[in-house]
DNA sequence: TAACTGTTATATATTAACTATAACATATAC
DNA sequence: GTATATGTTATAGTTAATATATAACAGTTA
């Protein structure tokens, strides 16, 4: 899978390859079992340095989308071990709730939030 | 209002403050016309720089959520003012994307995110 | 006049993010 | 065995974001 970032973004670039590799799992073009690029090679592919692909991969493993396998390398996690918990249910309730309190404030409606969400929930497929 | 913010937190203190004034907004705690702290008196309550909250407020005014008056001080915008745009639109796709995405990783169905958004929803209340 | 308001300027401190280089144990292929 | 990969760890350094400190300015209000 061909990861992008911007270094222009506020974002941080950990951070996107972070997002980048959970927004791939999502849409299926990253398989349970399927291998990402080394972090030597990943860094020297983005231009970037090492230690920043590293720290992606370290939260993406804390975090149960993928485990580093001494022979096999950096592997996708089946869906089993990406279960969501109560913590992680109330840490995505923590997050939207800015986001739902701008969007109603600007007068968006309950229904148009609902919308937004399926047009980009469509887009992911089961693996 | 009460602003709350915490020194612990991974997030700015300036955005916990713009989050704050905008959830406050949405929860009805702050009506149009109502006016919020000075730079000065906020900052003081918090212990924290004049410049911090400054900051905060700024990014509030470019939102469309303030009005900075010279007589009044600082004034909660009328809804009509805070209208949703194309770009914010599409702003507020983007950042929810990831979110969306790791929920559907973690086996979160469409209708277990709709309910989390009611959940989140149902809290605010038109001024 | 005195005490406020937001705003601007300048300088500094602190922390987060990113980079550079090197080394280590381990594994694979020749 | 040798060479080349892998993730991991350590150390040092740079850059950018965040937060602070202090001061001043033009208005406004009492």
């Amino acid at each position: 899978m061909i990861i992008r970032i911007l270094l222009e973004s506020d974002i941080p670039i950990y951070r996107q390859i972070r997002n980048a590799v959970i927004e791939g799992i999502a849409l299926g073009h990253l398989k349970p079992g399927e291998g990402l690029p080394s972090v030597r090679q990943l860094s020297s592919e983005l231009g970037i340095n090492l230690h920043t692909v590293n720290k992606a991969y370290t939260l993406l493993k804390q975090d149960g989308f993928i485990t580093i396998h001494r022979q096999k390398g950096v592997v996708v996690n089946q869906r089993t071990e990406m279960k969501l918990s109560q913590w992680q249910q109330d840490q995505l309730s923590q997050e939207l709730k800015p986001l739902i309190a701008e969007a109603f404030c600007r007068g968006l409606e309950l229904e148009g939030i609902n919308r937004i969400c399926k047009n980009i929930y469509i887009q992911f497929k089961e693996p």
